[in-house]
DNA sequence: TCAAAAGTGTTGACTTTACACCCATGA
DNA sequence: TCATGGGTGTAAAGTCAACACTTTTGA
């Protein structure tokens, strides 16, 4: 079969440049959850002697016969047991030296789940949540990788309804408003806060009182079911239009 | 040497996941630049039969031995002649059948350049610059790259002061209007953009006039150096401070 | 009856939008 | 003298920040 000249096919092209079929590609997966009034982070004890003692990120390689996002879900799903999570990719790290095995360039997500609902094996994996405050130095390049996540959760929060896959179905504003507070290391303001929320339009009144409480009763609400999104990836047609 | 039990050495870990090295990485790069009024991307003619006749960004492999933000810079470098310009990433694209060589994972990474300085031949080499608007159908999945691109563009420039990359040092305010409106795909108005503009205190006023212009000349302004930043990437210490 | 949090409005400061006229220059 | 864009201000609407008291419940 005659070629048009100048062009060529794949398969040639792959031949041509088969050495560099040579970096590993891996994700790593900044599992965030809520409790205690904290935000946290599903971390595991990192395996490689060159880290020992120092706890890193959930990640594994990519698989030749995978697309990327579908490897973060099965990290997900492999460590915590959960389907149909929030989770979104943030940045890909690729240093010459960031990993001691050799070129590994890393795609980081962040994934928020609710912390009642995963269905870890927490005793046996050194598999271990830990509050994001408190972590100052971790394997690889796993430190800067949480801190990019971290801000990209802030800059979500304040623009979409994505901190709600931190909650369980039914929350109080309360509730909402300390998740906030954890978020972003602010003290907020309940009165502007309600007011605010209120005019996202975001959730139903549930017209149910919180039980258990050790002080007056607030009311419960949900989040409406068209703001949850498993993920936020933005389709290409919402452009943002502006007016000045 | 005696190893810790249950500890591997990185050595170790990577004869046992080789298999795993054999996924190609590259780079591609949407390089804007802003020419008779319209915002465009530079773009080169396929060299793949798959795609004959389509167009697709500049990309290369990413060398084993190479950083990818450098793999970028590179790219850059070699296909504009320019060094020093603005260049930021925007997303990983890696659907398993996106690329016919096999299987090949792509790194995005947006730039903006002054379409005057640049060093193209484009005589020879197929490369060319595209109306963005105009762009319907792309090799690869390069016009979603392409969208995501402009996406993030869209999004900076309404925050920060990125989109001065694209203009020549001397600018009028009309200019930067009119940058702005081919970005955005918006019409602004002039007072109340000049007042934005004066806000945020990004401007020199140079004290020259434009010239050779068939009407009255505005006066030109500069960007501040201490806006001239190469890339917008946050530190990690940037943190949003909200109060609500 | 105490402690804890629920629930709720107003004011002033600021920001955003919409909108129109005269001026300076070159052709 | 005409065409083109330069340059400028104000009023109304909306948003944001600061701030305090009464109510309800459980202990």
């Amino acid at each position: 079969m005659a070629k048009s000249i100048g062009l060529k096919t794949a398969e040639l092209e792959k031949i041509s440049h088969l050495d560099y079929f040579n970096i590993a590609l891996s994700v790593d997966c900044v599992i965030f959850a809520y409790d205690e009034k904290e935000l946290k982070v599903l971390l595991i004890k990192s395996d490689l002697e060159e880290f020992s003692g120092m706890y890193s990120l959930l990640g594994d390689l990519v698989r030749l016969d995978e697309d990327l996002d579908a490897a973060s879900y099965r990290i997900l799903r492999e460590r915590t047991g959960m389907e149909d999570v929030f989770l979104e990719q943030v940045h890909t790290f690729g240093s010459i030296n960031r990993h001691p095995s050799g070129r590994v360039v890393t795609t980081a997500y962040y994934s928020l789940i609710d912390v009642k609902h995963h269905n870890l094996r927490l005793n046996n994996n050194e598999l271990h949540w830990h509050s994001v405050k408190g972590i100052k130095k971790m394997a690889f390049d796993h430190k800067t990788i949480l801190d990019t996540c971290l801000n990209r959760l802030r800059e979500q929060s304040m623009e979409h309804p994505v901190v709600f896959n931190l909650l369980p179905e039914k929350f109080s504003l309360r509730e909402l408003q300390e998740l906030y507070e954890a978020i972003l290391s602010v003290e907020l303001d309940r009165r502007n806060f309600r007011k605010k929320i209120a005019i996202k339009d975001w959730l139903i009144d549930l017209n149910q009182m919180e039980e258990d409480v050790p002080h007056r009763p607030g009311k419960l609400y949900k989040l409406k079911p068209e703001f949850r999104k498993k993920t936020n990836r933005k389709k290409s047609s919402e452009n943002n239009i502006v007016s000045v």
